[in-house]
DNA sequence: TTGTACGCGTTATCAG
DNA sequence: CTGATAACGCGTACAA
């Protein structure tokens, strides 16, 4: 690989001023500046990122770690092209790494990111706890903005919506439409944003003087084949509902199946709550409503927030995205459904 | 952020062992040693990967370049989750940039983890063209790897499937129950897989003596929606067919979909190619087939080769996959469909 | 306008 | 076993 040295002999002119050609920064004769360019075509140069990321001390990179529990389903999708085609913008580049499956790697690969002197990272975290996040943001000097966690100290490095609210808002939906016995199937219990929807749930229930019904839970972990078990659980147990609300789309759409599976007609409303409008269009099923939740909005104010604390150094304040509740079709009340 | 040379001091050492006890090369004794590890403690220090790949030659890191038209489906997904397995096994580290949407892009995405120095970069090319990718490998000494093209200069670079043959057998299979009037769906005509697999369905009727009836070949760019469109079309052309073939599993779903709602019993025979196992199990349809092509073992041959180049610097010669055919259901001949 | 010389943080060579 | 010291490739004050 030919270095800017080799270029500057070619060139018949220093190394100073290869660079300055390179960088655009300071005076050099349009004669040189040929010389130069000339020399660089001829000798192939490419700058080496890690001696000049070393000596600027930047690199006008911005990482972004995802476990790869996350690389499924259209939220990855959305979340990536966004990102990407922001950064593009910026004229920044965005780096991929893996979070993998633990809060141990979740770590490691910010610090990788970070060990690699990206100007910033960005962590949509799944294992890590907001305490040990709001650590890892202490310790360091470049900015760690983490989506979809709400932290305690770092109020400006965290974006996130409420989810508690978008959940309850699709329950209290429901109940309003005179719905009192409805079924829930929980995300990963392990995930707080599983923990938070289930909460929503039981507090639109609990606020209207419903009482809950432990029997209408029902643990799933984000999959499809969770809502299909969930229901048919919910069947062999003889429990009644009229309402269902699952917590993401992809088990929302297992548990239509398994509803149409029972023969079950399906005035026994289904609310979902999820990402994104859901992935699965063709197939979109008669009352079928959804939460969509922020995500194009998220990773924009995260990106614009990141840029602002590099380029101008001035933090802004937090903000609370909300879900929106998504009715695809008019969810009345319809008849009772005795399983 | 403390460097080599602080530690070095509160440890009362010079950089040298340090930099030993580090790298676990070259003899220190217990004592300093220790020292040293307390200096790292009480300081927080962190190597900087920049320095350290800028004096090593080398960073533990291998590059994959991904168009962000392909972040969608359950593709993307398998593909980047084998890949940080097999990396993680292989104790190196994953970098995704995102080739966006052009030829030049995705050149650029290259040319920037090849700055980075990463140590071999794996690119899923979309835009650019064999040809060129035959000169970027030539021009370069780190290993750059091509999934799902065939190059003509460099066999051992690149890892692809027979995709004309799996289309064919697909075909093959259809025309083996009966089927003659067999309807198909392409993908994007300006990628060479969406040719490829265009150019099996011809070939496969081809040498059954059957006319290519190009009333029967529907442009899609696969997207759910183009198997809707493409089937509305054909009906309302008035086509006849027994069986259709879609390039792809999204475009099969849409297909089916639209199948339905014409009220079209599905004896009308649907194989679909596509990539893995359908992902829309909950929604599994009869008469639903698949191509299930190689991803997973196509991206672990590509690691395993370029680790090896890395590694051992002896060169592999090029291997071709081929898809498998996964038949859901008898594809039995059925009553002809006459719209 | 141009060149010299030093710094960026590590690794690696070579005396001691 | 340990410590200077020279790379690594590039940017940049400073001087000319």
């Amino acid at each position: 690989m030919a270095t800017i040295l080799e270029v500057a002999k070619v060139a018949g002119v220093s190394k100073a001023t290869v660079s300055r050609v390179l960088s655009g920064n300071g005076y050099v004769s349009q004669e040189k500046r040929e010389k130069v360019f000339e020399a660089i075509a001829a000798t192939g140069f490419r700058p080496n990122l890690l001696a000049r990321n070393l000596a600027t001390k930047s690199s006008q990179t911005i990482g972004l770690v995802i476990t790869n529990t996350l690389y499924t389903g259209s939220y990855f999708t959305e979340l990536m092209q966004h990102s990407a085609r922001l950064m593009e913008q910026q004229g920044r580049q965005l780096l991929l790494v893996d979070g993998k499956h633990s809060a141990e790697e979740e770590r490691a690969a910010i610090q990788f990111l970070l060990d690699l002197r990206c100007d910033g990272v960005i962590i949509y975290p799944r294992f890590l706890t907001t305490d040990e996040m709001d650590n890892i943001i202490a310790q360091h000097n470049q900015p760690i903005l983490v989506i979809n966690r709400r932290l305690r100290q770092h109020d400006s490095y965290c974006i996130y919506s409420d989810q508690q609210r978008s959940s309850a808002e699709a329950v209290e939906q429901l109940i309003a439409l005179g719905h009192r016995d409805i079924a829930f199937i929980t995300g990963s219990l392990d995930s707080p944003t599983g923990r938070e929807r289930l909460a929503g749930y039981k507090a639109a229930l609990q606020k209207q003087g419903i009482a809950v019904d432990e029997g209408l839970i029902v643990a799933g972990k984000w999959q499809a084949q969770n809502g299909m078990a969930a229901v048919n659980a919910l069947v062999a147990q003889g429990r009644n509902f009229t309402a269902l609300v699952a917590s993401n789309d992809d088990m929302a759409v297992g548990a239509l199946k398994a509803l149409a599976q029972h023969q079950i007609a399906v005035p026994a409303q289904v609310a979902v709550i999820g990402f994104d409008d859901i992935p699965l269009a063709p197939f979109t099923i008669p009352a079928l409503s959804s939460v969509k939740m922020p995500v194009t909005e998220m990773i924009q104010e995260t990106i614009e927030r990141l840029i602002a604390m590099l380029d101008g150094g001035e933090m802004r304040n937090d903000k609370m995205f909300s879900g929106e509740l998504i009715v695809r079709e008019s969810m009345g009340p319809g008849p009772h459904n005795n399983l």
